[in-house]
DNA sequence: CACGATCATGGGCGTAGGCC
DNA sequence: GGCCTACGCCCATGATCGTG
């Protein structure tokens, strides 16, 4: 898998076209935490089918159904006879808070419908959870003796447990300088192999699981949720002027982020033509960095001639 | 929306002081 | 002198904030 990914990376940094990170920091470090995902998660090759289609029918409080396809990153049966189903997340675990997981687990949720509708598989027998990539669960053994977890960003895990590593070392008969020498040594590594074995043997890592709670009464409300949202988009694409309705209820304000660079429709070829917008300047990391900028404006050319098309579907 | 930064909170751990 | 408990400091964690 690593190899896979150095590729990947090497391609894209190679590409003038290349989409880009906000800040140099965090290409970094997502780069550098992927790095230490592949290189350390062992992939089942045999029994996890990868990117498996299901097929999921809502019904909505009216009556109405609808079908949805979706892709399960990887789906596998457990030693327990669990259907597990991963969906691999490389972004940062802050969207990911227990006040937004109901919202941000409907995907998976809504995957455990469609194995349940199709196979019959009850749902106490699936299991759901997202695998935050950027990140690992660190065990670590206490004082008391007692051992706990803590979960951090892969390519730093071994500086974040400097302090520990401190106090248990300070017990051992090495001497002060030594101490901080090793401890530097395993934190430049992001490994504890130079460490003497009773250390090394207080901490090992895994990868970070966020379960998704799976039972029959969430799905049901989220098979309502999800049909009645159908029903809403129905009706709104039945409003004869759509578009003038959208600019007087949802009108655009290009100082609202959400506005300016993630909604589909004000972002879209069609709209800006309409309003004569011009492209923004590209992000920070392209202005001190070779010559990409120049293509800035290129950049999502392929992406708008879509999205362009099914805005003039929708709109024009 | 997703990010890093910041802030508040709670638990672990070391230490001081009391008791046997 | 050894053990136990209370207290305070420190660190990790999670929620919130400001920003692109």
């Amino acid at each position: 898998m690593y190899k896979q990914w150095s590729k990947f990376v090497a391609k894209w940094e190679s590409d003038p076209a290349r989409y880009m990170f906000d800040t140099v920091k965090i290409k970094d470090g997502y780069i550098k935490n992927l790095n230490h995902y592949f290189k350390h998660t062992k992939v089942m090759t045999d029994k996890a089918v990868n990117e498996k289609p299901v097929r999921a029918i809502v019904e909505s409080d009216k009556g109405n159904k609808y079908v949805f396809v979706g892709y399960v990153d990887t789906e596998y049966t457990d030693e327990d006879g669990n259907l597990v189903l991963v969906d691999y997340k490389t972004s940062s675990k802050s969207s990911f808070s227990k006040a937004k997981l109901p919202e941000k687990s409907m995907q998976l949720r809504l995957y455990a419908m469609a194995e349940h509708q199709v196979h019959g598989i009850p749902y106490d027998k699936i299991k759901a959870r997202f695998d935050m990539a950027k990140y690992c669960t660190v065990h670590f053994k206490q004082e008391n003796g007692k051992w706990k977890t803590s979960v951090q960003e892969r390519y730093q895990w071994v500086e974040k447990m400097r302090k520990k590593l401190e106090t248990k070392l300070k017990k051992t008969d090495l001497d002060p300088i030594t101490i901080e020498e090793m401890i530097d040594t395993a934190c430049a590594n992001n490994d504890m192999d130079n460490l003497p074995e009773d250390i090394r043997e207080q901490f090992y890592i895994e990868n970070y699981f966020i379960e998704i709670d799976i039972n029959e009464d969430d799905i049901k409300e989220l098979n309502k949720h999800i049909g009645n949202k159908c029903d809403e988009i129905v009706a709104l694409e039945d409003i004869e002027d759509l578009e003038g309705y959208l600019s007087y209820t949802y009108p655009y304000d290009p100082d609202n982020y959400y506005d300016k660079k993630l909604c589909a429709y004000h972002t879209s070829d069609y709209f800006k033509k309409r309003e004569n917008l011009v492209d923004d300047l590209p992000p920070e990391e392209n202005l001190d960095e070779d010559t990409a900028w120049l293509f800035g404006g290129e950049m999502d050319k392929q992406q708008d001639d879509e999205t362009d098309e099914i805005m003039n579907m929708l709109f024009g």
